[in-house]
RNA sequence: GGCCCGGUGGUCAAGCGGCUAAGACACCGCCCUUUCACGGCGGUAACACGGGUUCGAUUCCCGUCCGGGUCACCA
């Protein structure tokens, strides 16, 4: 490559904005980690009113997945991460695919070696970790070659792989927005490997080259990254290239429910990931604002609050506000903020999306949807708490007695005997049957017999629903199931009482 | 093990030399009530430890301990 194909790429890299990117692997799911990271990042650049890019890292020929990339596209457009540029859409830097650019980081890997700060190595794959402690990697045989010799071998047709040449000598600092300076000696350092045999680059050297070649300003990523990002700042300085902002971001953890023990978050494990969160019922918006929350914190004057939509954490994000230290992810809390979204939404659109899930246990046309879902509002912290709750509307459960006694409703059988065959003639003779002649109904009935309210309600309840807690009291259950259900399944529950 | 990074209640966290050390979740009470919820009110609970620096340390420095990360032709 001459030096003006270089120059050709260097002049379509913007300026004078706020770039940064998403770049995940297509792994088939959203680690909740990967879905944090995206979302800062996404962040940064709309709080400055700049780009946000989508970039795909399939370099690793090894672990493709089908479809994998729509998961991702999918993802984002769920979540609202909006991008300007990305393979999809296109975009003045582009491909926006890793594997799509491998000529390019050939290119740069060979400038590299031309300029000293890199070699080729002809040495044998190390087949496992413990085979690559072979030998110090300073004594690596091809690091001291004669770059004619190597060419000459390359040009053989010698399989090779290209390595960074950190010197053995010195220290390199770099600094992190969110940790700081951060220093190591240069002998800690390996010589990695930037292009693999395959003729594709390493996560490592790719990054660095797209990074800067698309004008990123801002590079954010997990801490797990944190070790290597010296090698970055060599890699930059031996371009001769300006280094961005680093933002790492510390590790999830989650609790093992098993061994208790903490842990980083991760599919492997069994911990849920994006989609298995919204499988389960959490909202998007939910899971968003508490992932939001997990190791970032507003400060100053909105430092307790806790809700907000992504376009007000758009607007009050800031990297000083990003944590250190590792988080745990509590499922009870994002539980709470799930139930909060959920409450909070208007009662139509709580019913459009609770239906598929009250339709789960309740098939029968005949009962109200709607109706169902305002018992429900209130009472489920996740849509999958559904099912189980309106299950007794299609069939009354196999009981027993023992339910009709509750000492807090002054009941037990012989109470409930008497309440049942009092509210059934009463509820039979009712001119219509809705919400207020039901509840009137039997609160007059309940004067009448002398009994506080839960006395007479509590019976009536339990015989509708053959269950001792249920969404809704026995007024709201006798509405929905309708006269001729409900008076059928007060007639058996009396039967059972004798 | 080497190197790197962390350490405020069980969890998320505010704090950025002087505070009775916020707030939220969870938990526990009480109220409301037609079960359960919702809602309201209240409560238990924290600066890992030891040295410094300073008139004064949760806050700054060092050490210890603990936790995490990383040492791949994976990202």
């Amino acid at each position: 490559m001459d030096q003006q194909w270089f120059a050709d790429l260097e002049a379509r890299i913007p300026h004078g904005e706020v770039r940064t990117r998403f770049a995940p692997s297509p792994t088939g799911y959203m680690h909740v980690g990967n879905l944090r990271t995206a979302l800062y990042t996404w962040l940064i650049a709309r709080h400055a009113g700049g780009k946000f890019l989508l970039r795909i890292e399939d370099t690793d020929q090894g672990r493709l997945v089908e479809g994998a990339v729509d998961v991702i596209y999918n993802t984002m457009r769920r979540c609202g991460l909006t991008w300007d540029e990305g393979p999809d859409v296109g975009g003045p830097v582009g491909p926006y695919v890793q594997t799509e650019r491998r000529s390019l980081y050939k290119a740069y890997a060979q400038l590299l070696v031309e300029k000293g700060a890199a070699y080729y190595c002809f040495c044998e794959k190390a087949e496992s970790k413990e085979d690559s402690g072979e030998f110090q990697r300073e004594d690596d045989p091809c690091r001291n070659l004669d770059p004619k010799e190597a060419q000459a071998r390359v040009d053989a047709g010698e399989p090779y792989v290209i390595r960074q040449r950190i010197p053995h000598e010195g220290h390199t600092t770099f600094h992190d927005a969110v940790y700081g300076d951060i220093t190591v000696e240069n002998s800690e350092l390996d010589d990695q490997i930037l292009l693999k045999r395959d003729g594709l680059p390493t996560y490592n050297f790719a990054n660095v080259v797209d990074d800067h070649l698309m004008g990123i300003t801002h590079v954010v990523r997990g801490a797990e990254y944190l070790s290597s990002a010296p090698k970055y700042n060599l890699l930059y300085e031996a371009f001769g290239w300006e280094i961005p902002t680093y933002v790492h971001c510390s590790s999830i953890m989650i609790q093992d429910s098993e061994t208790g023990a903490v842990r980083k978050m991760s599919k492997r494990h069994g911990d849920p990931s994006y989609e298995d969160l919204l499988a389960d019922g959490y909202l998007n918006e939910a899971v968003v604002n508490y992932v939001a929350l997990l190791g970032w914190a507003p400060r100053g004057e909105l430092a307790e609050r806790e809700f907000f939509t992504l376009d007000e954490l758009a607007a009050v994000f800031d990297i000083e506000g990003v944590s250190k230290s590792p988080a745990a992810f509590d499922i009870a809390k994002l539980t709470y903020f799930n139930a909060s979204y959920l409450r909070a939404m208007a009662p139509e659109a709580f019913a459009a999306a609770a239906e598929p899930w009250i339709r789960k246990s309740v098939t029968k046309p005949a009962f109200d949807v709607s109706a169902i879902a305002a018992l429900l509002q209130a009472r489920c912290e996740k849509l999958s708490d559904i099912p189980e709750k309106v299950d007794f509307f299609d069939k009354l459960p196999v009981y027993g007695v023992d339910l009709y006694t509750n000492k807090k409703s002054k009941t037990n059988t012989d109470v409930s005997r008497t309440m049942l065959k009092a509210a059934i003639p009463a509820l039979e003779a009712l001119p219509v049957w809705d919400q207020t002649s039901v509840h009137d109904c039997l609160i007059d009935l309940a004067v009448q017999l002398g009994v506080k309210n839960a006395t007479l309600m509590w019976p009536v309840r339990i015989a509708v629903a053959g269950k001792a807690v249920t969404p809704g009291g026995a007024v709201e259950l006798c509405c929905i199931l309708g006269r001729e259900e409900s008076i059928r399944r007060m007639l058996i529950g009396l039967a059972l009482l004798g």
